[in-house]
RNA sequence: UCCUCAGUAGCUCAAUGGUAGAGCAUUCGGCUGUUAACCGAAGGGUUGUAGGUUCGAGUCCUACCUGAGGAGCCA
């Protein structure tokens, strides 16, 4: 730290042993409206108008506007207050009023402010009120989590998430965790990030599917719920190389189960964003009217309709091709809901799919595409329980079989039909909250050329 | 990996091939109800890097670096 650095100031507070006024959070201030508290964060802003001062504080649970004014306050605490940087830690307690002039509504009249650490004037925080670019932006991840719209989205992500476990959990789903180190690609198909494990190879994995497969015969229902990792390099708006999923697995269950669990699940999290995160979507500026159409059921169509619905709409689309991000748009358009378009051409789909008992060349899965062209949010379906047929899946793409062997057992002692989905929580998060871009979805993002913060 | 676009003050951006500028931020001054406060003043530059064309390059050409958007692949 340099000579600027707050550390040396003098606090300007209470004696020790004093009783000392509540510590509150600003979310709460409402209730507090002529009491005296205490408010402990860091500088937002800092208005002066001659002999009056507006600083705004932020503790990460909203804004409170304090004002202090030269003639009611100490010599001590106008000067500190006037010469508080932007984002200066601090703790400060006042008298809390309600003034619809201030954001938020309620106001501190500060009697008493105690720096903890002031920002150095030479080299002040480098996040501005006024604009940035993304590069810039990005660069300064670690300091841009404070800004409102930040907080907004990593709240809403946290409702998500949280809504996520509870209705599985509500619906008797155990949660079990699947190892992020594999020694085998899961779909054999896309790159994996390799790393050393001891003397041996390790991959970090792009899907606990197997796993849950796994315990699914184990517990009956399951789902895990962790960070997965694609080493495309894939270089737009819906991609990240970290990312996360939630992915249920039924024993029992056909892709009809698993189409009625997606769609009751992704409604439940809409509607739970909706009820207790209304405020935050506020922030974002994001059109709820959209979002409260979202319920139960979901239109599904089949692979063949998808592919006349884009022909139909100029498309030179051919049937056995997989969709493109522009595909899955035009599709999202047809529909004011999330729509599941299932049954897709074997040769496009993983190995593990089952396939349609009367129509072989197509398999039972089925992708759920969000509104407003926020694309692919789930992918699913029915696995393949027969062991031979996997068996022959196995060898038809050249995966390796020794890698398969505890995945091929699960057929063989007491197979049953079952299936499951994974959902990417940031496209998600992304859809419910209006980005652009899923890298504002999660704190620290991971893409193709950025590593850092 | 491929295609397209961009890189100028701390930040966001201007500048016909002819003296490198503005707003914000910072510093100083003014203001008792500010809302990205406002008003006045000051400091702040090897124009991404390396070559080339030209009397003269921020501007034109080549390569590279960095970033953005998209394609392919996917959640």
């Amino acid at each position: 730290m340099t000579e600027g650095n707050g550390a040396a100031i003098p606090a300007v507070g209470p004696e020790e042993g004093k009783d000392l006024p509540p510590v509150v959070s600003i979310e709460n201030i409402s209730r507090f409206e002529g009491q005296e508290v205490t408010v402990q964060g860091w500088l937002y802003n800092l208005r002066q108008s001659g002999k009056l001062l507006f600083p705004i504080f932020r503790d990460g649970t909203g804004l409170l506007q304090g004002i202090v004014a030269k003639k009611a306050v100490s010599p001590e605490v106008f000067a500190l207050t006037r010469e508080l940087t932007q984002e200066s830690s601090l703790i400060v307690r006042g008298t809390v009023r309600a003034d619809s002039r201030a954001v938020g509504g309620y106001e501190m009249d500060v009697t008493q402010l105690e720096l903890v650490q002031g920002v150095p004037v030479e080299e002040p925080f480098p996040i501005t009120p006024k604009e940035h670019g993304v590069e810039f932006l990005m660069h300064h991840r670690h300091l841009w989590l404070r800004s409102q719209r930040q907080n907004a989205i990593l709240r809403i992500r946290h409702e998500i998430s949280k809504a996520c476990r509870d209705y599985l959990d509500g619906e008797g789903f155990i949660l079990v965790d699947t190892p992020i180190l594999t020694p085998a690609a899961c779909e054999g198909t896309t790159t994996l990030f390799e790393t050393q494990y001891f003397d041996d190879k390790a991959f970090l994995t792009q899907s606990g599917q197997l796993y849950s497969e796994a315990t699914a015969a184990a517990f009956g229902k399951v789902y895990c719920f962790g960070p997965t990792f694609r080493a495309e390099k894939s270089k737009t708006r819906r991609h990240l190389t970290e990312f996360w999923m939630v992915e249920p697995e039924m024993a029992f269950a056909t892709l009809e189960d698993a189409m009625k669990l997606a769609e009751r699940f992704v409604t439940f999290v809409v509607q739970r964003v909706l009820a207790n995160r209304k405020r935050e979507l506020e922030t974002l500026g994001r059109d709820v009217s959209r979002l409260e159409q979202v319920e139960v059921p979901f239109p599904r169509i089949s692979y063949d309709e998808a592919v006349e619905i884009l022909r139909r709409k100029g498309s030179d689309f051919e049937w056995g091709g997989d969709f493109g991000g522009t595909d899955e748009t035009l599709l999202s358009e047809e529909f004011p809901k999330p729509v599941m378009v299932h049954r897709f051409p074997a040769a496009i789909k993983a190995f593990y799919m089952e396939p349609d008992a009367s129509r072989p060349e197509v398999v039972l899965g089925v992708d759920v595409l969000a509104p407003e062209g926020y694309g692919e949010i789930i992918g699913g379906g029915q696995r393949i329980a027969d062991r031979n047929l996997l068996h022959r899946r196995i060898q038809e793409q050249n995966l390796p079989e020794a890698s398969f062997d505890w995945y091929e057992d699960l057929r063989k002692y007491g197979s049953v039909p079952h299936a499951g989905f994974g959902m990417g929580i940031e496209r998600v998060v992304a859809w419910i909250c209006g980005l652009e871009h899923v890298r504002e979805t999660i704190a620290f993002p991971r893409m193709l050329h950025r590593m850092r913060p």
